[in-house]
RNA sequence: GCCGCGGUGGUGGAAUUGGUAGACACGCUGGUUUUAGGAACCAGUAUCGCAAGAUGUGAAGGUUCGAGUCCUUUCCGCGGCACCA
């Protein structure tokens, strides 16, 4: 960004030596250290730790750090015991095909990255507590997240499984469901297949109630908890066996229709389902194996662009409906998918359009079990409407036929109330080598946990850090440390090769922060249970399924366990939106159109950037970024900087104990106020508009009161702290800054003596009058009626009623 | 297709949650100052209109004395999910 310095007529304020002076003095006396006094009212307030990559920061990445910043300044001068760190969330890919290409070791590459991204994040003044630094790379560290699997494989939750995974070729590793998108990995966008093979799980599933419900009470945004529970997907329904006279077996499925039972025409099992094999008749043994075969071979991209025609093979057996004993024919179709439910369905063709569609494509019989209302067009119906062709359930609505059938069957014997979910279990396994070690020994099939003595189990150094591309990690190459040897060199196991995935550290952190030293247990009690939970998290919504849920699911566990005190680790949550280029599409290298920080802080100073970035727009909205925005707040910084002092450096001649007048008392009065409650919302852009309001007002002032200036000084702190300093220092002031507490107003200094009030004819503004601010209801009518402009929308008019709202305006309703 | 969020000047955005729409800034126009450019300061800036005045928060209806805000329908944009039975 070529910015051409100008040097200006009045005394620049020097934002370079000031900053670095303050810097320097936070360091030197630990200002913001948080410490353990369980005196105090807390505050935690966390930003989500980053990923340090190669590329550094751009300006959109602390945005977030600069709203937790202003709000652990504020609190703090509330009063409050407050715990803000960070930290890095340093295994992960990038590190690591660093290292394929160059054989740097990732953890060099690590540091290094680490260390330009704390000089950046510390370039912008942040008040973090540096002595809480964590790095989820450190041995550590990686010790508690160890300790953390071994109390979740201890409680059986984690297992190993042979299952279909997402194998991305391309990045030679398996992915989470979560990682995957439209079948594609998240990251580069490869295309993903399914392939078998033997993963750890972690069974999130098991959590899936508690998770659910545990959203209810947390101040999130709508979205995130709306995707989160359609991520976890509850559905309610009943399950109904269905009887298989040719293997004498039953068929579960679950339905969340069971009222439309007598509609159930055929059924449909997924070609994995492990009945299709007993049931299939010999005539249909060619085709059905042809398309069990076929269907292996998609991947999840082919399934999802395929999902307009529908594709299925009769099996040549048949099931007994339950409810009227008729024999119904069973299909397998890739359209059932066989991790949910049962892997088989009834299928329903009048009430189901997937269903609809293959009756059609097959000629299958339809039959209606909801009356569709007269002029319905559509195909299979879903709306609501009376039970028909349906027995004793003729007649009822939905709800009461659902009712009436599951309470049938459950007498019966032939099904009962059902609830399944969505999510999945958690693919916990990845083969690379920049991971957490799963520390676990493998003997003849059966697996052994490490010894919490024998943590952390660090990564072994390695020559070639290419993955096998069987599916095998880098360190099943490592004979030495796989095998695991006794004195007399017996073999007594050989070490689990995965590694974790990168969600692993990202878990648990903010617990590490509570007691980042501890080296005799992973936190301890007390503390946690003074520090937690995380009053305010802050970050991307991107985050909404992965790093939210999986961490969520590792506290509810380690609550169940009893190792912490609150059931839910973040209580409020607040995404910030995204910085856009200059043109408004997304920063990215390729398009040119990345604003680097380094430079902005350079030119223009932290304060004047955090400012901006606070004043560009609320918070968790997407905005693109303005250098002639940057340049007006660096403009109202110098402005500001050059009320109050002279060139020379000096604190201004204007700053006496003159009392302030009405009029600036009363703005300043009303700025308190309207900081103080927007920040309490997180609304930062209507605070620096205050802020600028009030220099405009104070730059009109022959002299400022120097308590005036106090309060003011304090209210910036927390958005431009650099400069509060300094402004704090220069006026004589001793106490520290950070803990000065926050001026309160008063609301009788914040009315004036007069008020205007519109006037409005039938809702309409057509004048304005001035009153005393104690004019009496009647009397303000009367001078309202005779208004300027008013006299002539009341001739020949009569008064219908006259409204006034209090402090705000009159309306006058005519005919 | 389903779920969630949003649509306000030339631009980013305000609006005490039903009460004077456009705060604050950017940009632009004019002025002061300056050798000039820049900077600083002053004034103006929703639209139409010389004016009086009228219109105006994606569109159309509705509730209300009064709607950017509440309700209905609809269009557009963004994010998420997607054969989940």
């Amino acid at each position: 960004m070529p910015s051409p310095i100008f040097i200006s007529e009045t005394m620049a304020y020097d934002h370079k030596k000031i900053e670095k002076k303050w810097q320097d003095y936070w360091v030197e006396n630990k200002v913001f250290r948080a410490v353990d006094n369980f005196d105090l009212p807390k505050y935690y307030v966390l930003d989500m730790f980053p990923y340090p990559s190669g590329a550094g920061l751009h300006v959109g990445h602390p945005l977030g750090y600069i709203a937790t910043d202003i709000i652990a300044r504020y609190k703090r001068h509330k009063g409050f015991n407050v715990l803000h760190p960070m930290g890095w969330d340093a295994f992960g890919l990038p590190a690591e095909q660093y290292a394929i290409k160059t054989g740097t070791h990732p953890s060099v590459t690590t540091k290094n990255n680490i260390d330009n991204f704390r000089r950046q994040i510390k370039m912008l003044g942040f008040s973090y507590d540096w002595d809480r630094e964590i790095n989820t790379t450190d041995a550590k560290y990686v010790k508690w997240t160890q300790w953390i699997f071994l109390q979740l494989y201890k409680k059986g939750l984690a297992y190993e499984s042979e299952v279909p995974v997402n194998w991305c070729p391309e990045l030679k590793a398996v992915l989470a469901n979560e990682e995957v998108v439209d079948g594609k990995s998240e990251i580069g966008g490869h295309p993903v297949f399914r392939l078998p093979m033997r993963q750890w799980m972690l069974r999130i599933t098991d959590y899936a109630k508690s998770l659910l419900e545990g959203l209810d009470d947390l101040d999130w945004p709508d979205s995130i908890k709306e995707l989160q529970r359609n991520w976890i997907g509850r559905s309610e329904g009943a399950n109904v066996h269905f009887e298989l006279p040719s293997i004498n077996e039953k068929l579960t499925v679950f339905t969340t229709r069971p009222d439309t039972l007598f509609g159930a025409t055929y059924m449909v099992m997924a070609p994995e389902h492990p009945l299709v094999n007993r049931l299939v008749s010999a005539e249909q043994k060619i085709a059905v194996k042809q398309y069990v075969e076929d269907a292996s071979k998609k991947s999840d991209l082919d399934r999802t662009e395929l999902n307009k025609e529908k594709s299925g093979v009769y099996l040549g057996a048949k099931a007994i409906n339950p409810v009227n004993g008729k024999e119904i024919p069973i299909w397998i179709s890739d359209y059932v998918i066989m991790s949910y439910g049962t892997g088989a369905i009834m299928a329903v063709p009048g009430q189901d359009q997937r269903d609809w569609d293959f009756a059609k494509e097959f000629d299958l019989p339809i039959i209606r079990t909801v009356e569709p209302p007269e002029d319905f067009e559509g195909e299979a119906y879903f709306g609501e409407g009376p039970a028909i062709n349906s027995d004793f359930l003729n007649g009822l609505n939905i709800a009461d036929a659902k009712s009436k059938i599951i309470s049938w069957l459950e007498k019966k014997g032939l099904g009962e109330k059902a609830t399944q979910f969505k999510l999945r279990d958690w693919l916990f396994s990845r083969q690379r080598y920049w991971g957490e070690p799963i520390p676990v020994i493998h003997n003849n099939g059966a697996t052994t946990p490490l010894d919490e003595s024998e943590l952390p189990l660090e990564l072994p150094e390695v020559e070639k850090y290419e993955p096998a591309g069987t599916g095998e990690s880098p360190l099943s190459n490592i004979t030495e440390w796989v095998e695991v040897k006794d004195e007399t060199g017996n073999i007594l196991g050989l070490r689990e090769t995965n590694t974790m995935p990168q969600w692993a550290g990202s878990c648990w952190y903010y617990l590490r922060y509570i007691d980042p030293g501890n080296s005799d247990k992973s936190w301890d009690g007390a503390k946690e249970k003074y520090w937690m939970p995380v009053d305010l998290y802050v970050g991307g919504a991107e985050h909404a399924v992965l790093h939210l849920l999986y961490a969520r699911f590792w506290h509810h566990v380690l609550y169940d366990l009893g190792h912490v005190s609150t059931k839910e680790p973040f209580q409020k949550l607040f995404n910030q939106g995204m910085i856009l280029g200059q043109d408004g599409s997304k920063m990215s290298k390729s398009r040119g159109n990345v604003v680097n920080p380094d430079e902005t802080v350079d030119t223009f100073g932290a304060d004047s950037m955090r400012l901006y970035e606070m004043f560009m727009g609320p918070l968790d909205k997407a905005k693109p970024w303005s250098t002639t925005g940057l340049q007006g707040c660096s403009r109202f910084v110098n402005k500001l900087w050059n009320i109050m002092v002279t060139d020379s450096g000096n604190i201004s001649v204007k700053i006496t104990n003159d009392p302030p007048t009405k009029e600036t008392a009363r703005m300043l009065h009303s700025m308190i106020k309207r900081v103080s409650v927007n920040l309490d919302n997180l609304q930062f852009n209507t605070c620096v508009s205050e802020f600028m309001i009030f220099t405009n007002h104070i730059q009109t002032l022959i002299t400022i009161n120097n308590d005036v200036l106090k309060s003011f000084i304090i209210l910036i702190n927390p958005f431009m702290p650099h400069m509060a300093e300094e402004l704090w220092q220069l006026s004589g002031q001793e106490n520290e800054l950070t803990f000065q507490k926050w001026p309160t107003f008063d609301e009788l200094l914040i009315k004036a003596d007069t008020m205007k009030l519109a006037v409005q004819i039938n809702g309409k503004r057509r004048s304005e009058i001035e009153v005393d601010i104690n004019t009496v209801e009647k009397e303000i009518f009367e001078t309202a009626k005779s208004a300027d402009k008013i006299s002539n929308h009341l001739k020949n008019k009569i008064i219908l009623k006259e409204i006034y709202v209090k402090g705000r305006l009159v309306n006058i309703v005519v005919k």
